[in-house]
DNA sequence: ATCTTTAGATGGCAATCATCATCTAATAAT
DNA sequence: ATTATTAGATGATGATTGCCATCTAAAGAT
């Protein structure tokens, strides 16, 4: 049956919002056509009079998550500051409620291994994404202008260690210390004070 | 047809092998039965004389990954020295080889995120491995007793984050910054002079 | 030498996969 | 009001999935 525009492109957006949680929770080759069409209340042959493939899917939704993620964070930005949102952002990335629920979660621990291995179209998305993400992050460092980026960079990557390996290691203890030391580190990184390390001789 | 027993363990060790190889190369739900006992010279038939289902070949696979690489780090510790073998598993770690060759690197960054989604057997072999490899790491920090095992936390979250990230953002300007900025960050961390943002009020 | 055991081969199971041809019902254009 | 267009439903495609029953040939035990 056709149905209005309004009503396809609404239909549109639900598929992406969905694969883009179900991207995250199961991963790429977790995710099969069928469910996501199921989830949305349609079934699996109108796909692809949405979508070219289901990588394309993959590329869309990998987008939408970061436009998602990313729309919130400038607007707490906007609302409370940016070093303030950015200290917001990383006790929300480094606790347990983001390590148990990674459907609304960031999109690189979750399936940055998963695109790795997948076309360049989702890569490009990945990469447009991270890209958005280290300068949203580099505007709320108190820091040098000169070292924003590279400060951006390590505390990032150290978020996405401490939550894939958190996640690998299971609910145990383990876990939890990563997580916790996790949190110490990006600490850490976003205070005012400057690395003697970082200066010094080596 | 029979096969002698020695040639069955072979065999078994084959399987794992190979496995713990494509595990690390296609993820989880990439991997088949049938491809690993066709690339082990086998037919998908025999696999279940080997090992009760998938899963436990997952979970026995993440572990000979892991004390593979244990083994090898060890031996390199034990030749040259505890901080000197960090050093260089820093740099072959966020080296753009690891990068590009998933195969026989750290499993961590490879399937960590799949890991997180199995049964409690396979998450419980990447506990153990990264306990292992976080106590291999501290034992190559010079500082302080107290402050190793943080340090080693912090260190392997970094290097992870960085793989990972650099991994999905495809082989382009971005993927490089990262990794760069990644052995920068464990040069730093790994250096003899203590942080002072460490100590300091906040 | 005979018998029991079993690793691996063969083949097939139902389920799932991405993809697509066909049909239909309803929208959008005329 | 009539017609052209098309979103979605239906159902099937061949391939692949993990798993297993059966067979057989060789190993290990007697």
């Amino acid at each position: 049956m056709r149905v209005s525009k309004q009503t396809m492109e609404r239909h549109h957006k639900e598929i992406i919002a969905i694969a883009s949680a179900m991207l995250r929770e199961r991963g790429v080759l977790g995710v099969g056509v069928a469910d996501v069409m199921q989830a949305a209340g349609l079934t699996h042959g109108g796909f692809y009079r949405h979508f070219a493939s289901k990588e394309a899917l993959i590329a869309e939704a990998t987008s939408a998550a970061f436009a998602e993620i990313l729309d919130g964070l400038e607007k707490a930005a906007a609302r409370k500051g940016a070093a303030a949102a950015l200290e917001d952002y990383i006790s929300g990335y480094l606790s347990q409620r983001h390590v148990d629920q990674p459907s609304r979660g960031c999109p690189i621990p979750a399936f940055g291994a998963d695109a790795g291995r997948e076309s360049a179209s989702v890569r490009a998305e990945f990469e447009v994404g991270v890209d958005r993400l280290l300068a949203w992050i580099a505007a709320g460092l108190r820091c040098a202008e000169a070292e924003r980026t590279a400060k951006a960079i390590e505390l990032l990557s150290l978020m996405v260690g401490a939550v894939v390996t958190a996640r690998a290691s299971g609910d145990q203890a383990l876990s939890k210390k990563i997580l916790a030391q996790g949190r110490r580190s990006a600490g850490n990184l976003i205070s005012v004070y400057p690395r003697l390390s970082r200066t010094s001789t080596r």
